[in-house]
DNA sequence: AACACGGGGTA
DNA sequence: TACCCAGTGTT
C-alpha cells in the first residue's frame, strides 16, 4: 500500500496539475463535440449514453441515443417496458447485455431509490451493469463529483502525458490511473476534466499518428518531450477468434411464415431471436434432415447453399451456410420456436448476423 | 488474472 | 489482417 503511494508521488512529482487541468479543461470548453448526451446533465441520459458508450464509438452510438430516449424518456418507462422491446431497441448496437443489465438497474433505481439515480459511489456501483468507469463518469458528469472515469480514452493519453510503460491490458493497471486520476482530477470542474480527458484521446491523443501538434497539453506531456508517443501506450495482443462452422435453415410453411426461434437466456446474444442452426462440427452435412426432425419434429427436403455469411465477433468467428428447407411433414414441436409471418419478423430483435441471413427470405 | 461478450470503422 | 472503441461480469 505504501509501496503503491510512493509510486504514484514519484510519477507525479514535477508534474503540474494546476496548469495541467486548466490547459485541459479550457481546451475541452473549447473544442467539445455537440453530442445529444451533453445537452443536459440528466443521469438518467448520462448512464445511457455511458452504457451505449462502451466500447463503441460516438458515431454509432449517436442515432441509438436519440431513438431511445424518444422511446425511454424516463427511467420510469424504461423499467416499465417489456426486455424485448428494449432488445429490439438495441439491436445492431451489439453487447446485448449491456441493454438487459441497464433495464434490471432502472428498474432497482425505480423500485429502491424513487427512480432518482443515487449519486453515492457505493449504490451506484452496486447496480447491475455500472461498473468503475460507468460510476465515475455518471458521479462526474450529472453530479460534478471528483471521481476518476478510467477508459482506453484515458489510459492511452495518462501513459504518454506520465510517459508509463505499463501494459493497459492488463486488468490491474487500470487501479494505477484510477489512483493517478484522483491525485490530478479537478475538484472545480471534474466533468469537463473526465470529459476533456476522454475528448482528446477520440479527437487528439489518437491511438495512431496522434496529432501532438494540435494538443493542448503539449507542454505537459513526457512522451512528446522524448519522442516516443507514437511507442506508448504499451498494450499485449489480444488473441484471435476461432472459426465456428454453422448450417442456418430458412424453413417456410404454406402459410408463407418463416420459423425462428429464441436463444437462451444466458450467454452469446442472450435471449435475441435467430433462424434455426447447427454447429457443422456436431453433426455432418448429411444429417442435417435427421437433425431437424429430432429437433423440431418437422421433415424438411434441404435445398442447395443460398450464401455463405462469415460474421466476426471479438471472440470468434461463424461462417454460416444458408440452406433452404422444404417442409415435407411435421408439426413443429419446439418450445422456443415459432413460425411467424414475414411481417411479424420486423418486430423481433436479431443478432447482426441473422439479419443478414433474413435478406433471403421472400 | 483470464475470458466471454458485438459490431463497425480504419490503416 | 489487426487494432481500436466513453467496459462489465464471470470464473
Amino acid at each position: 500500500m505504501k509501496n503503491k503511494q510512493a509510486r504514484i508521488n514519484g510519477i507525479l512529482s514535477g508534474f503540474n496539475r494546476k496548469e495541467f487541468q486548466h490547459d485541459l479543461i479550457n481546451w475541452f470548453k473549447q473544442e467539445q463535440r455537440t453530442l445529444p448526451w451533453r445537452d443536459n446533465q440528466d443521469p438518467y441520459r448520462v448512464w445511457v449514453s455511458e452504457i451505449m458508450l462502451q466500447q463503441t464509438k460516438v458515431d454509432t452510438v449517436i442515432p441509438y441515443f436519440q431513438r431511445f430516449i424518444e422511446k425511454f424518456p424516463t427511467p420510469e418507462r424504461l423499467a416499465e417496458a417489456d426486455e424485448q422491446e428494449v432488445l429490439k431497441a438495441w439491436e445492431g448496437l451489439g453487447y446485448y447485455s449491456r441493454a438487459r443489465n441497464l433495464q434490471n438497474a432502472i428498474r432497482e433505481v425505480v423500485s429502491d431509490y424513487g427512480g432518482k439515480v443515487p449519486d453515492e459511489a457505493d449504490e451506484l456501483g452496486s447496480l447491475k451493469g455500472v461498473g468503475p468507469y460507468t460510476k465515475g463518469a455518471i458521479l462526474s458528469i450529472a453530479y460534478d463529483k471528483p471521481e476518476p472515469a478510467v477508459d482506453g480514452n484515458v489510459m492511452r493519453v495518462m501513459s504518454r502525458i506520465l510517459y508509463l510503460e505499463d501494459d493497459i491490458a492488463k486488468q490491474g493497471t487500470k487501479k494505477l490511473f484510477e489512483s493517478l486520476i484522483r491525485e490530478v482530477i479537478s475538484t472545480e470542474d471534474p466533468s469537463s476534466f473526465n470529459q476533456g480527458l476522454m475528448e482528446l484521446g477520440a479527437l487528439v491523443c489518437t491511438p495512431k499518428s496522434p496529432s501532438c501538434m494540435l494538443c493542448p497539453v503539449q507542454d505537459h506531456c513526457r512522451a512528446f518531450h522524448e519522442g516516443v508517443e507514437q511507442e506508448l501506450p504499451i498494450k499485449t495482443k489480444t488473441k484471435k477468434q476461432k472459426r465456428v462452422p454453422y448450417a442456418a435453415m430458412i424453413v417456410i410453411n404454406d402459410q408463407g411464415e418463416v420459423l425462428i426461434q429464441q436463444r437462451p437466456a444466458d450467454g452469446l446474444l442472450a435471449n435475441l431471436w435467430e433462424f434455426p442452426m447447427v454447429p457443422l462440427a456436431d453433426i455432418d452435412r448429411s444429417h442435417l434432415v435427421h437433425w431437424f426432425y429430432g429437433e423440431y419434429g418437422i421433415n424438411i427436403k434441404p435445398g442447395g447453399s443460398l450464401d455463405k455469411i462469415k460474421h466476426v465477433f471479438s471472440h470468434l468467428i461463424w461462417e454460416l451456410e444458408v440452406i433452404p428447407g422444404a417442409i415435407e411433414a411435421g408439426e413443429l414441436d419446439h418450445p422456443r420456436a415459432r413460425f411467424v409471418s414475414l411481417e411479424e419478423l420486423e418486430s423481433y430483435p436479431f443478432p447482426v448476423s441473422h439479419q443478414k441471413i433474413a435478406k433471403h427470405v421472400h
